[in-house]
DNA sequence: CTGAAAGCGCTTACAG
DNA sequence: CTGAAAGCGCTTACAG
């Protein structure tokens, strides 16, 4: 590849010119510019990137860690947000380097990232990376609230105990008594809010949660999660209405109550904690459920750190609000 | 950020050493590596990525560019492909820059990327990317093939007009006489390759397909493709069998079928060109369907641009062959 | 085993 | 409007 240094000297310039006129940084004239951009055009050159990046000690590229399990399955909600964080970006300008390393793996614990910043999903509690990035200065946005909490850290998130407590609701008020509950990884903060969220709302009813009506999601795929988890307790435990964790997972418990000849949702209601209004719209039945908009999430998080990276004393917290989305998989009391 | 000239003043060392203790690339004596390791350590340094690739010539990144639809949802296909990518790269110390730009806002128009070679997705007829990176001297693979053939580009695909050729020789066997075929964009190659599968298949069953029989894929989501082509011709033209795009495709056929109250595979047999093995099994009913392996294409797109990193005259085409898989969405005759 | 110096390909004050 | 030179933070022959 040829360098600024090959059209500087073939045109007759210094390569602070050169430089300038693809920079447009400081004004050339209108004769040295053409002749500059027809040898750059003959010789095929091309700025490179990197060099520039080294010089301006900027990359315009943020990274995007999402650990993935074992058997690297993406849900819709990390795609969705992948495409919120890429739109934004590209809008500003910025570059995505993905990376779905599990966390003791992170590329991070041995040199800096060519990024300007990263965005962080699923952080865990007491998630080393959130230390090592602030030590090494790397600006940082998180999807998903820091565990413990902490004021000084931009995140975005959706607000999910609110959430859970508002699906609780909806079902308690409408007759269900017991409800079981396929949440998320114990692991995740997210699966701890809408627990809490839950517990709340039955509290609000004079009943109580029960511990053996929540699941944790585990070493599976979704739908498995949704299927198995029905076979294990219809029938030992009593319950007429599931929270799932993600749409996936409703669509196992839909097969499950098809071999169990389950009626849905005249015998079991079924609300999703989606992340796939498409899919929940086509199910059979159209599934009720929450849209978690992740594709917002990404774009927020985006927006969140290119505002960082320009000025890196902000910080700042913005949470989505999850909808609850009413199609045909719930039965209605009253 | 400390740098290795820091490290190196403090550990009264030169930069030069400092490098090697990181990189091992030349002995350093037991006792001056320790010292430069806690000094390392005290100043909080990390080696510069970014000032590393520049000396090297090497970014260790790849680009991997999937031009999205405006409204830039993925496919499952999608999803798996970069899985395959990410992983593979991984594996071999690659990172991953995701590009999902139309091919008119590519960044290469203007720069030199900061990758050592690119994945480009969805090759269009005479795709101008394809010339354009030749001449930035820029290693390329493709996932599908280049259209006009070119036997000195790598890339990998799926044996499209044999899948297409087998899935209709499957359905005609099976005493279907008219097939609606609800195919992926008029202007990919995989396109016209399974069009031309399918229609081989008819002439050696002495038939022939009818052009109002082919439907494209244009300006909408998956399933309403599927819902509303079902919507418009049922009745109209006379089918008994439909093979989709892919497996959400299938999902909104499935959707019409049930308003229309057709009963399938009864009365319709459906057939996915399918990306998503999940998904399929947990359809009521449980979807025939051909696995294109997107992650394995994702996985040997990787190993052959890497391949091509380290040997720039290596060119390869990989074909992953696709597998049908029957479930229960068909019916059979004989 | 270690150092001094040139080089990777850019940008940017500084000077004119 | 343009040039000369230092600098970004590394690596790597070359020399000892």
């Amino acid at each position: 590849m040829a360098t600024i240094d090959d059209v500087a000297k073939m045109a007759g310039v210094s390569k602070g010119t050169v430089s300038s006129v693809f920079s447009k940084k400081r004004p050339i004239s209108q004769q040295v510019t053409e002749r500059v951009l027809r040898v750059a055009q003959e010789l095929g050159y091309f700025p490179n990137h990197l060099a520039r990046s080294l010089a301006i000690k900027r990359t315009m590229s943020i990274g995007l860690k999402i650990p993935l399990p074992p058997d690297g399955t993406m849900t819709a909600f990390d795609t969705q947000m992948i495409n919120g964080v890429i739109k934004e970006c590209t809008k500003q300008g910025y570059r995505v380097v993905l990376d779905t390393l599990p966390e003791q793996e992170d590329p991070t614990m041995y040199s800096q990232d060519p990024v300007d910043g990263v965005i962080l999903l699923n952080p865990r509690k007491n998630d080393s990376r959130i230390k090592r990035y602030r030590k090494m200065g790397i600006h940082l946005v998180l999807v998903g609230r820091p565990d413990p909490h902490d004021e000084s850290i931009s995140y975005v998130d959706n607000n999910n105990t609110e959430a859970a407590h508002e699906v609780g609701d909806y079902l308690l008020r409408n007759g269900h008594e017991s409800i079981l509950f396929l949440n998320a990884a114990a692991d995740m903060t997210v699966a701890q809010d809408r627990r809490q969220g839950l517990s709340e709302a039955y509290r609000l009813h004079g009943l109580s949660l029960r511990d053996e009506c929540v699941m944790y999601y585990a070493h599976t795929n979704g739908t498995d999660y949704g299927y198995m988890s029905i076979l294990n307790t219809y029938g030992k435990l009593s319950y007429t209405a599931i929270i799932t964790d993600t749409d996936r997972v409703a669509l196992g418990v839909l097969r499950a109550a098809r071999e169990l000849d389950i009626k849905v949702p005249e015998q079991l209601s079924v609300i999703a904690l989606s992340n796939d209004a498409i899919l929940a719209q086509d199910m059979n039945p159209r599934l009720t459920s929450v849209e978690l908009s992740a594709e917002k999430l990404g774009d927020e998080a985006a927006k969140l750190l290119i505002e960082k990276i320009n000025d890196s004393s902000v910080h700042r917290q913005v949470i989505i609000p999850a909808q609850l989305v009413v199609r045909e998989s719930c039965s209605v009391f009253c």
